[in-house]
Parts: C-alpha cells; sequence; structure tokens
DNA sequence: GTCTATAGCTCGATAGAC
DNA sequence: GTCTATCGAGCTATAGAC
C-alpha cells in the first residue's frame, strides 16, 4: 500500500515553510510595524515570493493574528507553569515576585512575538485586535488570580484596587520592552529589581510607627 | 506707508488652517497609527482637500514631526512648573510625588498630542524618531534631576539604579494611556494611587525591625 | 490659501504555469 | 509548494487654475 504513508503524513515541507514565515513575519512587525511591512517583505525574509505565501495564509490579517495570540500564550503557559511548581506554603509575596520574575523572563525568551504583540496591537485592523482579545482576556484572568491569592495570604497593602493594579503591572512590565535591552544589561538582575520596586516601592523603610 | 501693515503682519488665516491641521492629525494619528492614517483623512478633518495640505507643511513626515515634539514640551512644562512651584523645604517624597501626578494629568490634558506621541513612535520613519529624540533626551534629563535631588533628601531607598528607574518610572507613566480611560474613572484620584504604589510599593508596611 | 486633477509609485491579492 | 506576472486600489506629492 504505497498510498498510506502519504496521505496519513502531513508535509513536512508546509510546516517548515509556515514556521519560516511566521517568525520572520514576526521580527519585522516588531522592528517596523504592522502597515510599514508588506508582503513582499515577509516573503523575502522567508526565502519564498510574495504570491507564494498564499498557499500558507489567506491574508496579511491572517498572519498578524497567529503571530498576536502566539505571543500571549507563551507568556501564560510560562507564568502558569511557574507559579504552579511553587511550594503550597509559598508566601503571598513570593507567588507575585515569582509571577513578575517569569513574565519578564518570558518577553524576552519569546520576544519576536512578544514584542511584536506589544508593539503592535495598538497599529492593527480592528478585527484583528478583537480575534487576539480572547487570549489578553484570558492572560488577564490567570494576573487576577495571582493578585486575589496574593491578597488572601495578606501580600498587599489595604486600598489598592487590585483590578487596577493588574492593568498597571502588567502593562507597565510590557512597556520594559521599550527601553531594556537584554544584549545590553542582566535579564535576570532587571527582572529582580523590577520585581522589588513594583513590591516595595521607591522609598526607604520607614521607621517603626510610633 | 501701505505696505508695512502687511509686511509686519502674518496671516491670522494661515495660522488658524495650521493649528486646525494639527490638531487634527493629532487625533488621527492617536486612533488610527501612522502609516493607516493619509493626507486625504486629515484633510477632510480640517475642513480642506488633501493637496492644501502642502501649502502649510511639506510632507506627512513634517506634520508628524511637530505633533510629536508638541507631546513631550507640553508635559515637560507642565513638570517643570509643577516641581518649580513647591515651597524650597519640600520633601523628596512630595518631589516625587507631584512630578508623578503632574506628569500623569499632563498627559491626559494634552492628550491628542501626548497619546499620539506615545502611540505612533515606534511607528514613524527613523528620521521622524530621530528628530524627536532630543526633546525626549532633554525630558528625561528633568527626570535625572528629580530623581537625584530627591535622593540627595533620603527619599530613595539603596540600590536602586536612578537610571534604570527612571526608564521604568516614564515608560509605565505612558503606558497608563492604554488601560485608563479619563471618561470612565476619575484622573486624580488615578494618578495620586498610581503615585503611592510606586512611592510604597505593593506590600504592607513592614513592623518595625527587632 | 484652497481648489481640481493627476503623475508616479507601492501595496494586497489573484491566476495560471511548472 | 513555489514561481512569474499582473490587476485594481490606494497612497504621497506635484502642477496649475482661481
Amino acid at each position: 500500500m504505497p498510498a498510506s504513508q502519504s496521505t496519513l503524513k502531513r508535509s513536512d515541507k508546509a510546516d517548515a515553510s509556515r514556521a519560516r514565515i511566521m517568525n520572520a513575519a514576526a521580527k519585522l512587525f516588531r522592528d517596523k510595524g504592522y502597515a510599514e511591512v508588506n508582503l513582499r517583505d515577509i516573503a523575502a525574509a522567508s526565502g519564498m515570493q510574495a504570491g507564494s505565501l498564499y498557499y500558507h495564509f489567506d491574508s496579511k490579517e491572517a498572519i498578524v493574528t497567529e503571530i498576536l495570540d502566539a505571543g500571549i500564550e507563551a507568556v501564560h503557559g510560562e507564568v502558569e507553569a511557574a507559579i504552579n511548581a511553587l511550594p503550597s506554603n509559598s508566601s503571598g509575596a513570593e507567588l507575585i515576585q515569582v509571577a513578575i520574575v517569569t513574565h519578564l523572563r518570558s518577553l524576552y525568551e519569546f520576544s519576536h512575538y512578544t514584542s511584536a504583540n506589544v508593539r503592535i496591537y495598538s497599529q492593527v485592523p480592528s478585527q484583528v485586535r478583537k480575534a487576539n482579545l480572547k487570549a489578553r482576556k484570558t492572560y488577564e484572568a490567570l494576573w487576577g488570580e495571582i493578585l486575589s491569592k496574593a491578597a488572601a495570604l495578606g501580600a498587599i497593602r489595604d486600598g489598592i484596587d487590585l483590578k487596577r493594579y493588574r492593568l498597571l503591572l502588567i502593562s507597565s512590565m510590557n512597556a520594559t520592552l521599550e527601553w531594556f535591552d537584554p544584549r545590553r544589561g542582566n535579564l535576570n538582575e532587571m527582572a529582580s529589581d523590577y520585581a522589588a520596586i513594583m513590591l516595595n516601592g521607591l522609598l526607604p523603610d520607614k521607621k517603626s510607627k510610633s
């Protein structure tokens, strides 16, 4: 039965080409923005001609939609795994610390996709933005759980609005992509310094009261 | 000498048209990104035809260059004025608190220009980005002075890298534009909550040591 | 100052050969 | 699967009338 193998196996070549397109497009979107990148650029960086892209994707929007989702899901997976790996008697401060450091490290580990997401989300057609919203909301919900658990463990100052803090924290971690370059600084050091600032603030510890 | 008046006075009409173009373009860039906005959109929102824009500006790049600078300079002016108005015996914490709150309020006060700047800076042609760098660096230097002065007054925890903190703080304040809507929340409250978090951190105050 | 008209270019997408 | 060739639309910028 010489046909069985070819019907069961998917084309490795197509998979490889698809992956090359995704990686090339993510880098280009990150560096140049959505509208500035054209399909001829993506094709050239993938080693093919513009028309050939349409064998793998329906449109430019389809390419960017997959890239945006991949960025969120990669970070989500890493942060979820890191907090699940914590000992059950961890403190609320440890929980947040690990979540912050893991988010920051993941941003740079999958940086083509994550920084493409952070940079171009506001530039893509609204239909694409809408498609990415589900992954975003799901990831934000994970942070909602993290902060709720930390609050239950007494690790959060009175009077802090958890929803607002969640938005502030995620957006400010993502904003590190605009100023931190892991080739020029130590990522692990930046991440732990960052967590320390968010947890303890800028001011020196107060002396005991009264 | 009937000529003297016309040679001395500039055209009020031209100034008004120019201002209309700037305001309309800033709103459009903020909402749709740099590449997504075309000159027909800007012209229509300014009450004229696309070709007429070239009487006031040399190019699309010239328009966006002015808008980017205006955003930075507006915030710079407000923050500088606010800290100069402080009593000379103010504490380091008060200094930073006022600077943070003023920066945040200015972002929304001049929001066409400031949010256009934050949103599209990474999308504009590199030549435009380069032109805006001077204003950015100058504003960052003001924050360098603010943080140095606060450090000299003992308001900054040991071991904090001031340069890194400056970048973290500015980028995370600007990131509020991505999630805070002043029509749905109280801006003054958000700004002071924000400052409190950056100054004191997320964790409750520690008990006195030993 | 603002108009109309359009040159000149680039883009996303499609069609059909191989 | 990838190629070449090209269509039709949309863009910035310019030219010349008013």
